[in-house]
DNA sequence: TTGTAAGCGTTATCAG
DNA sequence: CTGATAACGCTTACAA
């Protein structure tokens, strides 16, 4: 861990140009202030010494950090592995740089976030999916860090950036309900059942959303037809797999992402199910290679890239420069993108239904666009297309 | 980018707990120095300051870097467009947080390179792509911070770790001459032709690869038959477009990523080209959707997520602990896997070839394994079958 | 067990 | 235009 040969220092270019510190100093932060010559001079010294200015002496001596953080929830190992993750992170990444900012990510892998945070000294926080009233935001906010909250509660004081996960997830019921789905199963977020039940997680809205529109069916999901699993395609197959022994035999799985999703695309096939036409499949994210599974994945988009630019966008713009470290709150919308993985259920079930003949097949189901009930002030990022529901056909 | 309300220092602590700078800092470093109830006093104080020790300060005192740098060759948002950038951060991350280091990614945007990594000030760095030649790597060697190369030449000093990219792109090559293919289209890496023409990147030596392969029957690309593109769906999409546009017209088509593989799939079906009986793809990484694709997608599998831990491994074992920052290169393999998106060319073009039969559909192919010429050391991570040629079915 | 004081490498202030 | 000198916040010999 020694850092061993010694850089050479301000001091050193100083002594060897034959000027002071300063000068050396304005040679690299205020080269006009140097007459010309001693500037040539200070940057020879400099090349032939192969100094280079030390970040950390610079940020403590100015008071100013030139990164900002990612406080994942999981490892991120795991966080990355779902490619929506990655979507999140070429988001909130390309408006730090634009914005001369590093990123920093960082877990909880070594004991809580709120350590994690101040072991790195970022200027600005990102934090995912941290619950609102969990003691984790509580250490960071005393630390003083500006943060940003994703995917969090909108009950929260800080500015927060999220999606309007329960809008989605209804839409997602409305459709699978729309082409006469009665036995379904659902692949929650996360490793365990509600260890926390914090009602305002991802998973909560998500849940809250598939069990509005089966409610209204007359539907009520037992326990055994939510499945939980973590956010990869590994996941979801697992889960599927797991309920299937369990003897759950749904017409139709409503998938928290995509990676899930496609889970479950693979896990149908090794037990020798067809979808759509033995079991529908709809998945959460719309990442980008969803239009190219087999068979193209009906699911709920978000618009995941823009959330991280937002989530950079508000910590750059709110709480970094004002005093007011609150409000801020914007929510995205979400829209259903109905592929070919959904459709009618195949006889053994449609028989006792055929309510909202919008029959003949997935692809011609169109459901009634119900109103997203939150603030729609931004366009999705893909397409200037409006939120909603949207049908996607083969060109 | 003030910090505004001015965070309790170590100072402060002191005086309120009315002992000194010293004994606050053993407080936090070395507790067991203390008398138990200085201790708590300390602690007490402390938290009612809501104090935390800043990192910047630390490293300065210690100084001792608590992060790694990743050096990206392009701005992060486009790297993280392609799927298996994010499998390389998991990797990467994973390997990184479980030694208690944060990762910093750091791209081109704002200047050079070499600017950028000591804009950061990591202990080490991880440098992906960068030219063997280039002055980028002169620069950064002058920075005296540990370095090591991912997907670069060979012929660097610096600890590296590459895959063995010519032998994979030529198992490629042979699979689909295998098949009786005679018409390609490379779909190449990066957005221009050869700028700059280093023959050890990751391109030239899949290229060499693909070369050989078809040198053996006697087929040299011509210039319009090689398509550039970023590594992404959008990318190879328009690069098929263009190719086709320009009136090439293959029968196969070696692409350099999955991502962009997956584009041309989606340019193909769009111009209403079959995949496979009109058109044979492969692509290379075998990012874990490649399965999932319609059809599912043959393709050069490299074990991606290790090659992201064996950097910061290799970082963290070599060049970070002892003098010598050289040697430890490491060469992973590759291996191809057979899917569906390869077949016999239809029968337009296959009339006038025929040979090696291996016929009836690509699902049948298997191609005499040619081992690779890179060490061997260690297996797939995925899994623990050889590397090679795999045969993959549907189950 | 605790305190004093000297760094760590820069930048900022204020003279000259 | 350039140079002393004092921060910046924390660690760490060395003393007491």
């Amino acid at each position: 861990m020694q850092d061993g040969d010694r850089r050479p220092t301000i001091g050193n270019v100083a002594e060897l140009a034959g000027v002071s510190k300063t000068s050396v100093s304005f040679a690299f932060n205020a080269p006009e202030r140097l007459r010309p010559e001693t500037l040539m001079r200070i940057r020879r010294a400099a090349a032939s010494l192969g100094y280079r200015p030390r970040a950390v002496s610079r940020t403590l001596a100015k008071r100013r950090q030139g990164s900002i953080a990612i406080l994942a929830p999981h490892a991120l190992g795991t966080m990355f592995a779902n490619p929506n993750f990655g979507e999140f992170a070429a988001g909130a990444l390309t408006a730090a740089e634009i914005a001369g900012y590093s990123v920093h990510f960082v877990s909880p892998l070594h004991g809580p976030l709120a350590l994690a945070v101040d072991r790195v000294n970022a200027a600005g926080v990102i934090a995912i999916g941290l619950r609102a009233d969990g003691p984790e935001i509580d250490e960071i906010r005393r630390s003083a860090v500006p943060v940003v909250m994703v995917d969090s509660s909108p009950s929260i004081d800080e500015p927060s950036v999220a999606v309007d996960d329960e809008a989605g997830a209804r839409a997602a019921g409305d459709h699978l309900l729309g082409l006469g789905h009665l036995a379904f199963l659902v692949i929650s977020l996360g490793p365990y059942p509600s260890t926390s039940g914090d009602p305002w997680s991802v998973r909560a809205r998500r849940m809250a959303g598939y069990s509005s529109a089966l409610a209204a069916e007359g539907i009520v999901l037992s326990e055994a037809e939510v499945e939980f699993a973590p956010a990869s395609v590994e996941g979801g197959a697992d889960a599927f797999l797991r309920a299937w022994a369990a003897g759950v035999r749904p017409t139709a799985v409503l998938a928290m992402s995509d990676a899930m999703a496609i889970g479950v695309l693979s896990a149908a096939r090794q037990l020798g199910i067809r979808v759509p036409h033995d079991l529908s499949i709809v998945g959460f994210d719309d990442i980008e290679l969803a239009p190219y599974t087999d068979p193209p994945l009906t699911t709920v988009r978000q618009p995941t890239r823009l959330k991280g630019e937002e989530a950079v966008r508000l910590l750059l713009e709110g709480p970094l420069r004002r005093e007011d470290r609150r409000g801020g709150h914007r929510v995205l919308e979400t829209r259903l993108v109905i592929r070919a993985s959904t459709t009618t259920p195949a006889a053994r079930t449609a028989g006792r239904t055929g309510r909202r003949g919008t029959g003949r097949g997935g692809s011609d189901a169109v459901v009634a666009t119900r109103k997203s009930s939150a603030s729609t002030e931004d366009s999705m990022h893909k397409d200037r297309q409006p939120m909603g529901i949207v049908k996607e056909e083969r060109t």
